[in-house]
DNA sequence: TGAAAATCAGACTGCGTAGTATGATTATAC
DNA sequence: GTATAATCATACTACGCAGTCTGATTTTCA
């Protein structure tokens, strides 16, 4: 048997999972996940253990999407005010993608149960972005924070939490604020505190 | 029968529903939180119709607690240095409820399935949150920020996603950081871009 | 004290579902 | 073209759990 169908079987399970588990939750249905992956049940016991390791195996497949659409070189080299403009863009764009909005909810909710898919999530997604970031700041002439750090955290922090506020609880109906107005503020915030601490040495 | 009685009952009985639903969400089991409350699995649906409205009548409950817990008068008259020294220190005050933490990871797990849940927490707590923060933002003359409501939210979220990557995705053993660098470092954004803004005019 | 209401313990029902077993069907490879 | 391995459909097992029922015990209150 080739090594290339067993890749494909395995895909599409890992299909049939994504969308069951994105609609419901760890609860979702094991029959439902191989109907909706247009496979035999017994199938998805050849190729995973059991329930929790096909979870595991997919919201790690889901991370591995993400990993890479971060921080580019070319990004790292444009002047402040462009380069937040363009992170600030490209995180929020990713609000419209809804495997990447429920990746949140999932690893947020089985957080507990799955604690090292949390930690897998900060340990590579969140804070390569957030040194990225840093570094970023650190190492921009115009650009001198006490601490670059806490301010990537505050960055991202408000990023993220917009997503969560908006999409995950609904806050786009109750509390609607376009993107634009965070994006503006923050640069706002941002490049005005710069050009301050710069005048305060 | 008398009604004081009848609160007692409902108070043992949501009080085993609290320890049960926060450790094992909503997946926590009916037997369980009747003999966490002390209580016969009987009495629970005497009281409360089912599960659902368990669950529903204790996250409204523990999100009750924590609506006085915002601004308060004196908080606002406070000038922003003092003022958002304060905040910051309350907002992240929280991180060590683990009733706090618990219920906002029940929220947001249970979004899908509670969708007025995670619209209560929007309209009883975030909202009046940054809307008081807005205003004191508004009504401060040394901090004339375009969009005061904007500024809010980025605040907001920002200290909500450090309790969240803290305390929730266990950030604080893989990714630590003291609150006081990221209350520090929000200080001195706010601060400096406040200042900033005010030349710019 | 005694009747009515509330609570109790615990058994029971019904259902959903994770995981397994089976025997038939299809694809692979020599 | 045949043997071998993979996949299929489907039935079955075992178990956990929400919600109900029952009959005994306790509490309330007149």
């Amino acid at each position: 048997m080739t090594e290339e169908r067993q890749a494909k079987k395995r895909e599409k399970i890992l299909e049939g999972a994504l969308r069951a588990f994105l609609r419901d939750g760890y609860a979702a249905n094991m029959d439902v996940i191989a109907a909706e992956g247009g496979v035999a049940k017994q199938t998805v016991y050849t190729y995973f253990k059991d329930k929790e390791t096909l979870f595991a195996a997919l919201v790690d497949r889901l991370m591995e999407r993400f990993v890479l659409a971060g921080m580019t070189a070319e990004l790292m080299e444009l002047e402040p005010p462009a380069f937040f403009r363009t992170m600030t863009q490209i995180a929020l764009q990713r609000m419209d993608d809804p495997e990447y909005v429920g990746m949140i909810r999932m690893i947020i909710a089985e957080s507990g149960r799955f604690p090292e898919l949390a930690d897998m999530y900060l340990t590579k997604l969140v804070r390569p972005g957030i040194e990225s970031l840093a570094q970023y700041i650190r190492e921009s002439p115009s650009l001198n924070f006490s601490d670059p750090e806490a301010v990537a955290r505050i960055i991202h922090g408000a990023l993220v939490n917009f997503m969560i506020s908006q999409e995950i609880l609904n806050g786009k109906y109750s509390m609607p604020m376009g993107r634009e107005r965070l994006a503006s503020s923050l640069l706002e915030l941002v490049l005005f505190a710069a050009e301050q601490a710069k005048r305060a040495r």
